[in-house]
DNA sequence: ACCTGAACACCGTTCAAGT
DNA sequence: ACCTGAACACCGTTCAAGT
């Protein structure tokens, strides 16, 4: 009869992630993760490989979770330009909520922490089903690219509070959004 | 007669430059610091106030090294898509030269290692002048904006090898070029 | 004035030993 | 099958002692 195993992948995650938020990289540390689940740090060796395993696990919940909130806030169906806000406004709106986990999906640096990209291929499918209606299907892979380089590096300056120069930052998101629709458009 | 001091903080965040490029941020350790420039870590301590001081020098170099750039590539004068394109470019440059810096500078992680945006007001008044001239003065902290996001956000992804889709990502920068002008110029 | 080794408090990770 | 304490190799940092 085996032991009936004290904590679970899924309570390690999602420690780590509530860790993460709560005291950045640093404070998740296998020993924060098996104090939190109740623990101690090399048990969690029976569930996960390694901290880097874990961090990337933590980054491919939260790539999942941007992009079924993509997916639901512009499904098919809706007008190009209105799913293109929408799109962008959820993703600002993950970032807003869950900073820490935002970076670690679209920060560069942290080789092994990204999630794999295959992960956000849905979110990666409806910016270009919006790009294509916008740009046509000859510019589209242009078009969403474009929009998904402003979208993030937006979201990015923003929670790392580099716009400093006074003026209103929501009308600054709303101006691109507004802006970028109509240079796709061409 | 005091000792003549066997190295320089100027050595020591050229080192810690070097080694965060060569190995990552992990690799910036004090120890491989020292190393370099041939004293033991807790000699740095006498040259630097510890750790996230040093990467907070080797991001304030870096930041400072945009500007310049940006500003060199885009002087008063120059027509403002023209100037648009060469700032962007020198950014887009100086991200591949020295990923790791870049990182540094854009990342929103790493609250601590940011420099003072003060390092990045000369670049963004080049941006602020570009903007004024496409968008008029009314607009042109929007249009900053927007070409700031897309700029680095663009870099940002490309470093992070986001671009998996295939087609060809200089053809998707210069799109991004040329619409972005057509936008802001409104 | 600068540099050193030793020490301290932390990491991540491995592993033999327990249940 | 899972959990543990002990151990190992690393960190950053402090500090008394050397020159």
């Amino acid at each position: 009869m085996p032991a009936p195993g004290r904590t679970s992948i899924d309570a390690i995650v999602r420690a780590a992630a509530e860790l993460l938020e709560a005291n950045g990289p640093d404070g998740l540390s296998m020993q924060a993760v098996g104090a939190t689940v109740g623990v101690r740090a090399p048990s969690l060796y029976k569930h996960v490989p390694g901290r880097a395993a874990l961090v990337r696990l933590v980054a491919a919940d939260a790539a999942r979770d941007i992009g079924s909130r993509v997916d639901a806030a512009a499904p098919p169906g809706m007008p190009p330009r209105a799913a293109l806000g929408a799109a962008v406004r959820a993703l600002r709106s993950f970032g807003r909520e869950r900073p820490a986990a935002f970076r670690l999906v679209f920060s560069p640096g942290d080789e092994e922490a990204r999630p794999d990209p295959e992960i956000l291929r849905r979110a990666a499918a409806t910016v270009l089903r919006i790009s294509t209606e916008l740009a046509g299907p000859e510019r589209a892979l242009e078009a969403a690219r474009t929009l998904t380089a402003w979208a993030s590096g937006f979201v990015s300056m923003e929670l790392a509070d580099a716009f400093r120069m006074g003026g209103d930052v929501d009308a600054a998101f709303d101006f691109g959004i507004e802006r970028l629709a109509e240079a796709l458009a061409g």
